[in-house]
DNA sequence: AGACTAGGAATTGTTCAACAATCCTGCAAG
DNA sequence: CTTGCAGGATTGTTGAACAATTCCTAGTCT
């Protein structure tokens, strides 16, 4: 770095990565750790929809208090993981087809106006920003080819991730990150995860190659097709799977 | 830190409302009690954008532990009226120009779907659905007439606020709820609410109207100018102001 | 025998006070 | 002027106690 006039952008850049840094070692908080914690064990699917979450198990396992463990579960509430029933204990929701359609009809505006936007508002978008999608896309054809349909399947939910966040958007990441953790809940019930998974491999590529050529409206209309199919295809997974009775709560 | 003797007159005559709010109220649980007294605090603008929140002192003004006071204010963080620091406790949160950019652009993606939605999907809209709306812009009429703005710019919020809920989408309601929460912050910032308010009050009524009669592209179309005007509106009051909020945290 | 009700055990909801960890302030030294 | 170090103040976390509610069990009545 030599000239002048980048230096100021340089450090900018530097000043913006050494905050992003900070603020991801700061979130070292008892009840924040513990809410990793189950949500992992929630989206892989150790605990799955319509289980409880017992306090005095938990507190043990987890080594916590619970007041702290409490404070978890209300982190998690809020983004769709977990729900209260009152004097009744906390549970892993039970989504259906209803959910199903709300989640879809979201993402379908966010994530269509993403790409919309990119062409609008910037038609210079550096090539480098393209690169975490296209990690994604590779990540998912070789879970694909080793017959890892979950790791594709959150290949795939990362490829989506990232392309919202081309919008620089604090709210829209944070809202976009909410609903496909409660996707993943939705995928937990179906549990075929290939079917489920397959066919958006090779379109998320297409979809890349769209972006990279700056074709921007192809892009949202191929995404917004995209979706469509994909609700349709959980909505029938749903139907087929869906006439058995529940697990009682 | 201190700026002068008149804070202390504002902050005393706020510690006696709430006094009386502690005792008026005896219904909801201590946390949800004392997240109302608080979030009309942060609203109406007694504590203002960049304010910290004791928890001592606010125990004793609220006659809560300081378990419960941290309740409230997990409640009000997930409302965006608050956020942590950690280690350093609760601030009113400082919105600047990039967040108001921020939210209007996810409430133009989303509003507007919504009345393009109405049209597209359902042809059909129950008039009785409309009836909220109505109500909403009549009551920030009235409170025109009578000068009180600051109701004024409540009830047009709550114009937007039934009209994303004619989606019937939970999901889509919190979301809005939340955008609506962060911008009354903004407002607070301005505080001019006569020039910030009185203009949409008119056009939330031709709104109306348009849906009324059905036209909902053109309503659409309404609403994104409308949406485009009031952004610029606060951008531009915010560089009269020159009131910066760098921290970005 | 079956249904209903009363009572007890277990779990959750709420509050409190104390301890540990961290941050801020002021001051002294280089 | 900056650097390093106490001391004080504030927040983070814990465990216990008590209240409120649900669920299970046992007993009673028809």
């Amino acid at each position: 770095m030599g000239t002048g006039e980048t230096e100021d952008d340089g450090r900018q850049a530097w000043l913006r990565r050494v905050a992003a840094d900070v603020a991801r070692l700061d979130r070292s908080s008892s009840a924040e750790r513990a809410a990793d914690i189950l949500r992992r064990s929630i989206t892989e699917g150790a605990l799955p929809p319509g289980a409880q979450l017992s306090e005095i198990e938990l507190t043990e396992v987890l080594e916590i208090s619970r007041n702290t463990l409490r404070e978890a579960f209300r982190l998690l509430t809020h983004e769709g993981l977990l729900v209260y029933k009152l004097h009744r204990g906390v549970f892993v929701p039970e989504l259906d087809e209803h959910d199903v359609v709300d989640l879809y009809r979201l993402r379908r505006v966010l994530e269509v106006d993403v790409v919309r936007a990119l062409g609008e508002r910037d038609p210079e978008v550096p090539a480098s920003r393209l690169e975490p999608l296209l990690d994604d896309v590779e990540a998912a054809e070789a879970a694909a080819l080793a017959d890892r349909w979950p790791a594709a399947g959150t290949a795939n939910m990362r490829f989506h991730e990232h392309l919202i966040g081309l919008a620089d958007s604090a709210r829209l990441n944070a809202i976009t990150s909410q609903l496909l953790a409660e996707l993943r809940l939705v995928f937990q019930v179906i549990a075929t995860p290939r079917e489920l998974h397959e066919p958006y491999i090779v379109r998320n590529r297409t979809l890349f190659e769209l972006l990279e050529a700056r074709k921007y409206e192809q892009a949202a209309a191929d995404l917004h097709q995209y979706l469509l199919d994909s609700e349709a295809g959980i909505l029938a997974a749903f139907r087929d799977k869906g006439l058995r009775g529940p697990a009682r709560t």
